[in-house]
DNA sequence: TATTTACTTTACACCGTGTCAATTGACACC
DNA sequence: GGTGTCAATTGACACGGTGTAAAGTAAATA
């Protein structure tokens, strides 16, 4: 029955979710120690995803059910004013990056190899992107936004405080804690973004 | 004599240079697309360069030489007020990138496959951080500085918006101008860093 | 003339990804 | 019981890129 196969299918997602968390740089995961992990033989692994590119995107999705993404990110669209939002959207992202990072590292890794997966990590990037600019859009509503900034720039300069890269520095190299990468963040868009 | 070597070594480097400036990925330049372009044979590139690695580190030394990065980065210290000083640093700095980016990307790329191009490129971006730090100093000193940063923490989010993925993503993901890149970073700055 | 130096050619080891073919073991259907 | 099929196994191999090793060449130098 095809009941074996959706279940190795599972170990494997599960298997590569544990390595990929654990070992947060992705690099050192490889095809081999997934299978080795997940019980199986390599080649069993290809049996189920074409490629690494395929296998990792899969597990993309696996993880954005486990922590229900899109439960997160669509809560602050709540807060009642615009700079509630813009505080709530920056708690739920960057709350929720931790939780997924080994992944999106090795998405990372992986997109200049694979067009793949650049387009998966691309996408994903483009979905922070958006929400950056309905928060933007929030703000201009109020009129609470800078006068010299326009909806688009506004909402780069967001995206990019957002980005992973960002959060990486600012958790890896300054080593600031998870909290302070968010609370510092806050302050830091509102200084940027919002009239005096 | 070893006329010929040190001859021999400058055609390596400034290949390497050329290939790297072109194809602003640097993953596609290989050892041997090196040793093509610079007309010898791939190994004779490493009788000149143990690994790739080493290759690539000598090359960002002559990329200093090449633009005279010292002199370049120095030279906001001149500014006569710490604001002035801020803006002319991302200047310098942020002018500077462009120019040197195809080489910087590919010692990123390598980073977590080599420990020393990771030294080496660590050590980079510590002297940027030095001087992110002697500018909030000057800030500071004029009691400019927003009184909720320390010093410390200042300085780490300077880092940040002058980070390299930062400007990658600015130029790249978002499309904007170099120039836009250092007048809209300025203004940043100025916002998240200075007393209102 | 003999040696050294810079480089060449050829060949190969290593690693990780991905492919292929032959085989095994389990279950299902009649 | 025989047949088919499906998941997975084993073992081998191709490819691309880095790096190593050895033998040969041609010119400069002592």
């Amino acid at each position: 029955m095809s009941r074996e196969k959706i279940e190795t299918r599972q170990k494997i997602l599960d298997s590569t979710l544990k390595l990929l968390e654990k070992s947060a740089g992705g690099k050192e995961v490889r095809m081999s120690d997934i299978a080795k992990d997940a019980g199986i033989s390599r080649q069993a692994v290809y049996l189920h995803f074409p490629a690494r590119a395929d296998l990792l995107i899969a597990v993309t999705y696996r993880l954005d059910e486990i922590y229900d993404a899109a439960g997160r990110l669509v809560k602050p669209t709540d807060a009642k004013t615009g700079t509630l939002r813009l505080e709530a959207y920056i708690e739920a992202w960057f709350g929720y990056l931790p939780l997924i990072y080994g992944v999106v590292k090795a998405m990372m890794d992986m997109r200049d190899q694979d067009d793949a997966a650049k387009e998966a990590y691309d996408l994903r990037m483009q979905h922070i992107r958006n929400a950056c600019e309905t928060t933007i859009l929030a703000l201009k509503n109020e009129n609470q936004l800078q006068e010299h900034l326009t909806t688009e720039v506004a909402t780069d300069i967001l995206w990019t405080m957002l980005s992973i890269p960002t959060w990486e520095q600012y958790r890896f190299q300054c080593g600031w804690t998870a909290q302070e990468c968010i609370s510092r963040t806050q302050l830091n868009a509102k200084a940027v973004l919002l009239k005096p």
